[in-house]
RNA sequence: CGGGGUGUAGCUUAGCCUGGUAGAGCGCUACGUUCUGGACGUAGAGGUCGCGAGUUCGAAUCUCGCCACCCCGACCA
């Protein structure tokens, strides 16, 4: 305890985990010249908060070691990918690194390719980053995969000619059928033993678009008795006729992951390979590859680590493209999605996400992470930077009848009480104003602070009011309040001590502004929706839009600014669907609200 | 019956390498401050460190054996 008076208070914990003592070690003994990490997305598909774990702790280790981290779309599979996810992977990506890791980015220049040497005979390819605060103004994409196309084919045929890969012609269903299964060991291909000028000659012809689809493969030549299945002559390349969206028609042969992962690490000059835990069964494969190309440079090196699971929602690619097939969901940037774009359009900024990723740490250990840890990190950035503002979702007209219509009484209100800089504004109380429904309550429940028939209630930065009379409408509904307002108890009245349980917000009638607002909730009501039937643990009400009543300084705000709605949530405007005429803004997130939990309510 | 992993409070985790019977965050409870049922502050509940042996004066940490759970049999990534 003691030893940590050193300690600065605002120094940030630095984060720590396995992995970041492997690289620590490393850096210790100068292993490498320098770390360079990547994130290497498939393009199939918009990321989410899983892939911002990974986004963090590649970029996290990049920027603590002073190293780089690339971002490379893992794009070998041509019918699954397209454009417009590469489009939205750099759009999110940018967003999540903006000012914390932007110095440590890997790009290169548009369009170029690897650089080729010959060390000892054999041909080694090199491809640079560039970082794009370092390069203002130029013209920078980010690594693809599909750049190392020749290269990955010129390693291929190496291996060939190694005697280490063979062209194999049993159809997809047999080659299924040799593998055997985990118990059981594989049979080897009847092509495996054909001579290698065979196979080049066979695997320059699948190139050249001779074979139809699934004709042919290229396998590596490894032990079809290994125990781990991905040892036993793992598929190399296969046969796709079909059109790249980045390589176009050139190819009509494709990589697979395992081939072209580990030599686009290398190409790359990737020191840290991080994955998730699936790929723990491929790391001998990958380093398989590597060693028997016998490559000159240092190798790179794969590390796995858990995915992110988090309650209330669901992760894989499969399910959320579902939600926004099915229109269940309004696309995918809807913000009741666990997608990066869909927590950003609802108002959670990037930093209340590095913040989440930090807490929630990195082991090997598969966990379901409670949203309460996500919903923490997201309040406590909301919490400092937002300005509080007054709104009422559900109106219900409250008459002053001892304030004169017409005339106003001034209201100082402080704009941020955990930030003193953010100043104060005025607001008017008015003889009409508005409180939300749920703060007057005809028959409470025990313990309910609010207004009430004959009770009072403190109209905060106003003054405390009392309920007089209630008027109803014909089927009983209250439609307005009749309350007398002591102005002896606003700050600068002569009864400022008075004290009443209850404190509200209020809206002046005459001046409000009205809005949309869309009040979002979690889009399961089950903590673990994935039990084979997701779909039916929707939550029916993870949608809810008002028309609001919100008061005067809120109209034209910008799109940036966070807003405390007070008592009520974290609010932003919808970056998509608000305009200036018509404003939407989104419930980033409620406040906590021990109030909601309470028994009987 | 194969191979690869993982097990520390309700949840996420630190500690394990270099043994001295556990610390944090979230969540929860109570009290206090407050013109947000927020925030902050204080106090507190909650752990047979998966189980069982062994080594040792002493084991969450070292050894062995078990158990549970996850991943692997796409020409997906």
């Amino acid at each position: 305890m003691s030893e940590e008076k050193d300690t600065p208070v605002t120094a940030p914990a630095a984060p720590s985990d396995f992995i970041r003592d492997i690289v620590a070690g490393h850096v210790a003994e100068k292993r490498y010249a320098g770390i360079v990490t990547r994130f290497p997305p498939e393009p199939n598909g918009y990321l989410h908060i899983g892939h911002a774990k990974s986004i963090c702790l590649n970029f996290g280790i990049a920027r603590e070691n002073g190293g780089q981290c690339h971002l490379r779309m893992d794009d070998t599979n041509p019918t699954k990918e397209d454009v417009e996810y590469v489009e939205s992977i750099m759009e999110d990506v940018h967003w999540l690194i903006d000012g914390w890791a932007d110095h440590c980015l890997g790009f290169k220049p548009r369009g170029k390719l690897p650089t080729s040497q010959v060390v000892n005979g054999s041909e080694d390819f090199i491809q640079e980053a560039v970082n794009p605060l370092k390069s203002p103004g130029a013209d920078l994409e980010p690594f693809f995969a599909s750049d190392y196309f020749d290269q990955i084919y010129a390693y291929a045929v190496a291996l060939i000619k190694k005697g280490k890969a063979y062209v194999c012609d049993l159809s997809p269903e047999d080659t299924d059928k040799y593998r055997g299964s985990p118990d059981k060991p594989g049979v080897e291909s009847p092509f495996r033993n054909r001579s290698i000028e065979e196979s080049l000659a066979l695997f320059e012809r699948m190139r050249a678009g001779e074979f139809p689809n699934g004709a042919r493969v290229l396998r590596a030549k490894i032990d079809m008795s290994a125990p781990n299945v991905w040892l036993r002559d793992p598929v190399l390349y296969r046969i796709r006729h079909s059109d790249h969206h980045q390589t176009g028609n050139k190819w009509c042969i494709y990589p697979m992951y395992d081939f072209a992962h580990c030599l686009s690490d290398y190409i790359e000059g990737i020191t840290h390979s991080i994955c998730t835990l699936e790929f723990e069964v491929h790391r001998p494969l990958y380093d398989w590859i590597l060693t028997e190309l016998g490559l000159p440079r240092a190798l790179p090196h794969q590390y796995e680590f858990a995915r992110l699971s988090l309650g209330y929602t669901v992760m894989s690619k499969r399910k959320l493209l579902q939600l926004v097939q099915e229109k269940l969901v309004s696309g995918w940037d809807d913000p009741r999605m666990p997608t990066i774009s869909g927590l950003r359009r609802r108002g959670v900024p990037a930093s209340a996400l590095r913040q989440f990723a930090a807490n929630i740490g990195v082991t090997k250990f598969n966990s379901l992470t409670d949203v309460a840890v996500l919903e923490h990190a997201i309040r406590e950035d909301l919490n400092r930077k937002s300005l509080r503002r007054f709104a009422v979702l559900r109106p219900l007209k409250l008459v002053l009848t001892n304030i004169p219509a017409g005339t106003s009484v001034p209201c100082e209100a402080v704009n941020n009480p955990e930030d003193p800089a953010a100043g104060t504004r005025t607001l008017d109380l008015t003889h009409e104003v508005y409180i939300d429904q749920e703060d007057f309550m005809e028959v409470p429940p025990p313990k309910y602070f609010r207004l009430r028939p004959g009770g009072e209630v403190r109209l905060k930065y106003a003054c405390i009011i009392k309920c007089d009379s209630v008027v109803k409408d014909a089927s009983g509904n209250v439609t307005e309040l009749h309350c007398t307002a002591d102005l002896e108890t606003r700050a600068s009245g002569s009864n400022t001590t008075k004290k009443v349980k209850g404190t509200i917000q209020w809206v002046s009638a005459d001046k409000a502004v009205e809005a949309e607002v869309r009040l979002y909730d979690r889009l399961f009501n089950v903590a673990e929706p994935d039990d084979g039937d997701y779909k039916r643990h929707l939550n029916p009400n993870s949608l809810e839009i008002v028309r609001a009543k919100l008061e005067p300084s809120l109209a034209g705000v910008g799109k940036e600014e966070r807003f405390q709605f007070e008592r009520l949530g974290y609010f932003a405007l919808d970056p998509k669907d608000s305009t200036p005429e018509a404003p939407v803004f989104n419930r980033t997130i409620t406040l906590k609200d021990t109030w909601a939990k309470a028994p009987g309510k």
